[in-house]
RNA sequence: GCCGGUGUAGCUCAGUGGCAGAGCAAUCCCCUCGUAAGGGAUAGGUCAGGAGUUCAAGUCUCCUCACCGGCUCCA
């Protein structure tokens, strides 16, 4: 299955080795697929290169283009291809992967020749609008033991105007990158010098979005059945060795403390062992089921330092974490109750579209098989009852369960994994966990891992990159800014501000000697999404002059209709004024 | 962890071996102002940290840390 877009990306991908080809020696070809923004092609050069070189290659290219070459297919029987690739270890290696009865094709343009399964442009002039984008290592064949090769990067489109476009969309994500506007709006800091790597500081700012989030959470949480509760930060390496934490997660936990003779304490790297704690404490029937806790609990896992990245992926971090108990007859109806929620809770926040994955045994894992087949059957059954779409990711499940991961789109078609779905049958049996059946024998209950968020940082970073920084009035970290004209209007602004503070609202007074030009530009860079100024006029009337972010002046209201008016949207949680 | 790049004032960045710079922000002064940046002055630096080469290092070399783009891994 090849469109047209795939072939020419494709076609490129060969373009740009070829040009490689010709401006270095000794040039080992890896592979060089089209994906879903562009290509790449990685190869194993004989010298270190630099983004500076993707210019050369770049213009090569052109010279390659220019030369309208055609690509011609020619089968070889496999033995004619290893004599030719001789010199290529990467092509040789799979020249012996094709199966027998698989025909190995290789693809001509000029004195280029590629091992390729096709298909390909007529020729090398159909490649015009094309631009490498960056270079970056890459493992063999993805794999952290095989050597590291150098892959080129590169985009290509038919029309100029639609790689025009793709180059644009790019720019605008890096104008909305949660941590450029993290800076700009002063939401949070991580300062990897001076006080490690993966921490995130949460601002004022930052903890006021923080804030709402998690009001609005408690709010559903309570609402739909769940019970709120905390647990400590440490915990006794027994009990991470009982979960299976110790066999199977130690590389993403920090070291253990030892605390006094012998005594050694782990940080949390999850929440569950936690609440089994809590279940323990007491004997429990099936006629309290299903019990729900839920909790923002912190956890700290040891992440390798070059795969942090700002919220998106750090070393301490909140999870909007809950733990169903229940009969294994309630699963189905939990996991569906499960995942109507987190449907519901997501689209307030903008989040409409998703990609649903449904991820299977690991290799590293606890449990028996039976225990496992009966988690990813509950799973399907739930994700088939409300009708949602999925995709198998095998292999992907955590140690102790398979799992539903939902991933969210955002208002740039890019995708997140935020909420997951995990089935546990072995963790309660790892701790003995018990109910009393109706029949009055002991049996033991299903665990259920959710989160709907995922990460408080990560979906904060999400979010603030699916709305560019400009938050909907319920979310927004500043809802307005009162601009006085002059001094003389400062005490009627200070008190506004207060009474509107009083009612809830987030507000802030510019009181410096500016000019209204410059303080109106000092809100807008900030996203503030109402600006109230006031002069003489407004002053005598007990109105305001509103300004609307994106939409200029709104017209003169009173400040009493204002602050209602305010209220009324930052209540409804819509975010329609925004997209 | 791996490959490549980067690290200079609070922020954005210039400075390729010879006196450490600009704009914005900050502070002070002038202006007292009506809807997208008024003017002037002052202050602000262990040039990420350490070692080395050199008469001389922000600049060259090595090590460490952090950050950026990817890979592997992942909420």
């Amino acid at each position: 299955m090849n469109t047209e877009l795939e072939k020419l990306r494709h076609s490129a991908s060969h373009v740009m080795a070829h040009a490689v080809m010709r401006l270095f020696d000794n040039v080992k070809l890896g592979i060089g697929p089209s994906t879903e923004d562009g290509f790449y092609y990685d190869f194993e050069l004989p010298e270190k290169i630099s983004e500076e070189d993707l210019k050369r290659i770049a213009g090569e290219m052109e010279k390659i283009s220019a030369g309208n070459l055609p690509f011609k297919k020619e089968v070889l029987k496999k033995e004619d291809a290893l004599k030719e690739f001789k010199d290529q270890p990467y092509k040789l290696q799979l020249i012996n992967e094709i199966p027998e009865g698989e025909e190995v094709s290789v693809y001509t343009s000029g004195e280029f020749r590629d091992l390729c399964r096709g298909p390909h442009m007529e020729k090398t002039s159909d490649i015009k609008n094309f631009k490498l984008t960056h270079i970056a290592g890459a493992y063999w064949k993805g794999s952290e033991t095989n050597p590291m090769l150098t892959r080129i990067y590169g985009t290509a489109f038919f029309s100029e105007e639609e790689l025009d476009d793709h180059l644009k969309r790019i720019e605008l994500a890096k104008e909305r990158d949660h941590r450029k506007l993290g800076k700009e709006l002063d939401l949070f800091s991580i300062h990897g010098q001076e006080a490690g790597a993966g921490l995130v500081y949460w601002h004022g700012k930052g903890s006021a979005v923080r804030r709402v989030i998690e009001n609005f959470w408690i709010e559903r949480h309570l609402q739909n059945g769940y019970e709120l509760v905390n647990i400590p930060h440490i915990a006794r390496s027994n009990l991470w060795k009982t979960s299976g934490h110790l066999d199977f997660y130690r590389e993403n936990m920090f070291p253990a403390m030892d605390i006094e003779q012998g005594e050694e304490y782990i940080l949390k790297p999850m929440n569950c062992p936690g609440h089994i704690i809590v279940y323990k404490n007491t004997v429990h029937s099936y006629r309290e089921f299903p019990i729900r806790w839920a909790e923002m609990g912190t956890v700290y896992r040891y992440e390798k330092p070059g795969v942090l990245h700002g919220l998106m992926r750090v070393r301490g971090f909140t999870q909007d974490d809950a733990h169903i108990f229940c009969r294994p007859c309630q699963l189905d109806g939990e996991i569906e109750s499960i995942l109507r929620f987190t449907v519901d809770m997501l689209s307030t926040f903008g989040f409409s579209k998703y990609e649903v994955f449904l991820s299977t045994r690991p290799e590293k894992h606890v449990g028996t098989d039976e225990n496992w087949e009966r988690a990813q059957d509950a799973l399907k059954k739930g994700l088939e009852k409300i009708s949602l779409d999925y995709k198998i990711d095998p292999g992907e499940g955590v140690f102790y369960g398979p799992k539903i991961d939902i991933k969210i789109k955002d208002s740039l078609q890019r995708l997140w994994q935020c909420s997951t779905i995990q089935v546990d049958f072995n963790v309660p049996e790892k701790f003995k966990l018990e109910y009393s059946a109706p029949d009055g024998s002991r049996k033991q209950p299903v665990m259920i891992h959710r989160a709907v968020f995922g990460s408080l940082e990560r979906f904060f970073a999400v979010l603030t990159e699916h709305y560019g920084g400009r938050f909907p009035l319920w979310l927004a970290p500043v809802q307005a800014e009162i601009i006085p004209i002059g001094e003389k209007h400062f005490d009627y602004c200070i008190r506004l501000k207060e009474q509107m503070i009083k009612e809830g609202l987030r507000v802030e007074v510019n009181l410096k000697e500016e000019k209204l030009g410059k303080k109106i530009w000092l809100s807008r860079k900030k996203l503030v999404p109402y600006m109230a100024v006031a002069g003489d006029r407004e002053v005598a009337e007990g109105t305001l002059s509103v300004r609307k972010l994106g939409e200029g002046e709104a017209g003169t209201v009173s400040k009493e209709t204002f602050l209602k008016n305010l209220l009324r949207e930052a209540a409804s949680r819509s975010d329609s004024s925004v997209l």
